[in-house]
DNA sequence: CCGTAAACGAGACGGTACGTCCAGTCTTATT
DNA sequence: AATAAGACTGGACGTACCGTCTCGTTTACGG
C-alpha cells in the first residue's frame, strides 16, 4: 500500500507526500489533459528527474494521488439491504463528486490504459476494496432474502456503479446526493412500489 | 448523414470516405492512443494539411469516423417493453463490441472533452438518436404500465447503458450477446421473478 | 521587355497593371518577407492560379512591378562632369528612398539569386539601362580630362551606387537628397578641394 | 567572444562548436537559401529541439557561425594611410571571398532584418570591430594631413565597404585580392595620379 | 560526530508529434 | 483564351512535452 505518510526515512522517497498534495492541487486547478509532469515539478519545487525516479509517469502520480481520497470504507450493517447499498453508493458519488476524480477518469483511464499493468494498477487501487466491500453487503441481502438467489454480483455491481460512472462521464448529468438512492430504487424498487 | 460518396466535386473534402475509411483501419490495429495524424495521413496516402483542413484533429476524425459506424436504428414495437429494451441495448453492446469505439471510447471521451464543444459534438454523434429512440421504447413501456409513472427516464437510460459501458471502460467485464439481457432482467424483472 | 501597359488584349495577362499596382501598394503596407502570393492574390481579387500562369513566383511579381517604377532616365549632359554624376546619382537615391526597393531589395535579390537567371533577370530589369546611362556619362568626363584615363569605369560605378545601397541596406545610414553629392565628392574632389 | 570549446560542463550548450561548423560546412555545399534547420540537424547529429534551445532559428545559426569566421583585426599602423586602408579593405575582401559570407550575405541580412534586433545583432556581430578599426586608420589619416578635415568618416566606410559589397551582392564582379587596393586608389589618388 | 549511501538538484539532450504556413500544381467550371 | 474556384501534395517551420542522461550536492543514518 503505497499511501504511507509514515517514515520515509532510509529508502524511499523523501518528497512523496509533497508531489502528491500538489497533483492533488493542481488539478483542482488544471484538467487532468493539460496538467504536466513538468508543471507538477515546478509547482512542487521536485525536481523533474526525482518525479521519474519514483513514479513512471503522469498517470501513475495522478493515480497515486487520487487514490489516497478515495472513501473505500466498509459499509456497516444497517439491518437495510437497501440502505446499505445506497450508503455504499453514496461513497462512490461523493467520490467523483468531491475529489478530482470525477472529471479526470476518463483521461486517467484512458493513459492507464495504454499498458496492461497500467489498468490492473488502477483496478488494485480504486476498485478492488470498495468492490469487495460491496460484495459483502450484496451477499449479506441475498441472505437476507432481499435479493434473489442467484444474482450476479458482478454484474448487480457494474450496473450500481456503471450508472453513475455514464453519467459522470458520458451523458455529463447531475451527479448528486441522493443520486444514489435513486439508483437503488431502479434496483430494488421501494416496498409498494409501482410495478405491482 | 455526412458519409456519402456521391458527387463530391465541387465544394467540400474529395478524400473524405477514404480517410475515414483509413481511420478505422488503423484502429483495429493500432490503439486509439498510439494513432497519430500523421500515421493516418501515411496510410491514406492523404497529406496531413489536408487532413488538418477538414478536420481539427485526431479525436474529430476518430469520432468522425467511428459515428459512421454506429448501429443508432430505431427500436420497432415488439410488443413486449422487455424485447424491445434488450432489442435496443443490444445495439448498445454491439456497438461497442463489433466496432474499435469500445476500446477507444475512454480516450476519445476524454481527448474531446479537452473542449466544451467536444463533448457537446461527441454527444450529438454518438448519442442523441440512441437515447431518443430509448426513450420512445420507454414511454411505449409507461403507456403500457409495464414501468411506473414517473421513472426518470434519463437515470433509467443512464443504468441501462452505464452497466455495458462500465464492463467495457472500467472493469473489463466480459461484452458479449447475452448481457443486454441480463441488465434488462435486473431493472425489469422476468414475471415470477425471484423477488416475489 | 515585360514592363508594358498597353493593350495587353489577345494573348497575355489581362490582369497585369492590376496586380502589380496592388504588389506596390501591399509593399508599401507589408515588408516583403511578410507578402505572400496568396495575400496579393487575396489583395487584387485575381486568383493564385492565375498569378502562377503569368509569374514564376512572389520575387518575380514583385521584381516586374518595382522595375516599373525605377527611373532609369539618360543624364542629360550639363557641360559639368561633376553634376553629372550627382544627377545620376541622385537618381539611384531616389529609387531607394521614394519606392519600397529600398527595403525589400536585401531580400529580393537573395530570392531572385536562388536561381542563376533569376540574378540574370535582376540586373536586366534593374541595372542595365541605369548603368549604361552611368557609363555614357564617364566617359563624357574621361573625354574632358575631368576623369583619368585608363579609369576601371565598372569599379567606378560599384563604388558610386555601392555607397548608397551599403548605406540603405547593411548599416542603415541615412539616405537623403545631398548623398548623392557627398558620394561623388569623395570620389572626384572638388575644386579646391582639401588634398592640394 | 562566444566560441570557447573550454569547460562546456555547466552551463550553455555543450553541442555548440559542433554545431557551428556543421553550418559552416552545410554552407560550402548548400546555398544559405537551400539550408534548413532539420537539415543542420541532421547533418550535426544535434536534435532539431535542441538547436532551438540555443538559437531561434536559421538565420542566428548562421550569423553565429559565420560570424567566428569573420577577420575583424586591428591595423597596424604601417606609416600609410594608403596602406592602412588597403590592408583593412583586404580584410573585408577575404572575409567576402574566403568564406561563405560573401554568398550568404543577403539572404542572411534580408532574413535578420525581418525584426528590428535582428539587423542590430548582425551590425553588431559583424560590423562594430571592423568599423571601429577602420574608423582608427581614417583618424590617424586626418591627423596625417593625408586626409581632409571634416572627412564624414561614416560615409568614408560605407564607400570603401559599399565598393566590395555591391560587387559581391549585386553585380556580381570579380572580387579578388588586388579589388582592395584599385578601390582604395579611387578615394584616394596614388602620388602623381591623373588628376592634377 | 562522521563517513557513506541514498535521495535530490541542475541542466542538457534526443525524440515524437503537433498544428501551421505557404508554395506550387491540378481539375473543372465560367466568362 | 483567360480566369475563377477550390482541393490537393509537399516541405519546413517552431513548439510542447516526454523521458533519459550525467554530474554535483545535500541529507541523515548508523557505526
Amino acid at each position: 500500500m503505497p499511501v504511507s505518510s509514515a517514515e520515509p526515512r532510509r529508502g524511499g522517497p523523501r518528497k512523496r507526500d509533497l508531489v502528491l498534495q500538489t497533483v492533488v492541487d493542481e488539478l483542482t486547478v488544471t484538467p487532468y489533459a493539460q496538467l504536466t509532469v513538468e508543471r507538477i515539478a515546478e509547482a512542487s519545487g521536485v525536481h523533474k528527474t526525482t518525479l521519474y525516479r519514483w513514479w513512471s509517469g503522469k498517470p501513475q502520480l495522478v493515480a497515486d494521488a487520487l487514490a489516497a481520497l478515495m472513501d473505500t470504507g466498509p459499509v456497516p450493517d444497517t439491518g437495510s439491504t437497501r440502505s446499505d447499498l445506497v450508503q455504499w453508493l453514496t461513497g462512490t458519488v461523493r467520490n467523483y463528486a468531491e475529489t478530482p476524480l470525477g472529471v479526470a477518469m476518463p483521461a486517467l483511464i484512458s493513459d492507464l490504459a495504454r499498458t496492461p499493468e497500467g489498468l490492473g494498477a488502477f483496478r488494485g487501487a480504486f476498485l478492488a476494496e470498495r468492490r469487495a466491500n460491496c460484495a459483502a453487503v450484496i451477499e449479506r441481502g441475498v441472505a437476507r432474502g432481499d435479493l434473489p438467489d442467484h444474482l450476479d454480483v458482478d454484474l448487480f455491481m457494474d450496473t450500481l456503479a456503471g450508472a453513475v460512472f455514464y453519467r459522470q462521464v458520458v451523458t455529463g448529468g447531475l451527479v448528486d446526493a441522493d443520486l444514489a438512492e435513486r439508483v437503488v430504487d431502479l434496483l430494488l424498487p421501494p416496498a409498494g412500489g409501482a410495478r405491482e
